[in-house]
DNA sequence: AATTTGCGACTACATGTGTAAGCGATGCGA
DNA sequence: TCGCATCGCTTACACATGTAGTCGCAAATT
């Protein structure tokens, strides 16, 4: 049996059009350009060419629907999240994920509140 | 005045040869093709191209001893981890590093010993 | 039925990246 | 002193990415 998912990373400006789907699903290209077009001030053929390529990544389905098609995303963001995370602790950090926390609390990029967060968060996974 | 340092994104292969010379520096280009070897199988050729691509990033020094060169990183790998962990923050959490952590935790990448470790830590910065 | 229009597929092109060879200068050993 | 080993610089090339235009077909409209 073929593997269902290449793991072909998916770029920037992909996961803008990912962002979309996850948030909602399925939609046409149309659909797709109008939702990230907030962000990004892209024209519709440059959505239809991210969207072909996420269909030769794998990362969305494409389903006739009439004349046209709508697209739905194949993979979690919890699992794109999950690889992104997992590839920036490995890069950077070893792989010891408590030396990203530890880099951030003296990085200062966490604040009082997200200490206090994680605090909680840490006391109901260990009870 | 000029900017310092641009702030040009250092590529995957290039944080290798970073990591060398994060490790040990300054070190001749043949010193770091050295370093990095281990890890991956570059021709000379290749670590001089990247050598010269991070000078261009003003992300390294070249500093003539000689005939030849000896290379320092300009920027300091806290700062780099700092740049790449909040670039990910932002991209996959909005922006709320605690988002992070509470994704690690629940994507069980944290193992007993991480959350013990990460608790301690958090007890220390918040006294 | 003829025409317009909306759609996906294909093509395009500049830039970044991974990987490397070639060239010309220069210092070192014979 | 003369050739050779080295060195940095320049060039090369394939693939990924960001961004977009064109084309032919099929559906909708008149």
């Amino acid at each position: 049996m073929t593997k269902p998912a290449a793991p072909d990373r998916i770029s920037d400006a992909e996961q803008a059009v990912m962002e979309a789907l996850w948030t909602r699903a399925p939609l046409t290209a149309a659909e797709v350009a109008d939702a990230v077009g907030d962000d990004r001030d892209w024209s519709l053929a440059t959505v239809k060419t991210l969207l072909s390529r996420l269909v030769g990544k794998n990362a969305i389905a494409s389903e006739p629907d009439g004349r046209r098609f709508l697209y739905s995303p194949l993979i979690a963001r919890s699992d794109f999240v999950g690889q992104e995370s997992r590839r920036l602790v490995d890069r950077l950090f070893g792989g010891r994920a408590a030396s990203l926390v530890a880099h951030l609390a003296q990085a200062e990029a966490l604040s009082e509140r997200d200490l206090q967060e994680i605090e909680t968060l840490l006391q109901e996974l260990r009870k």
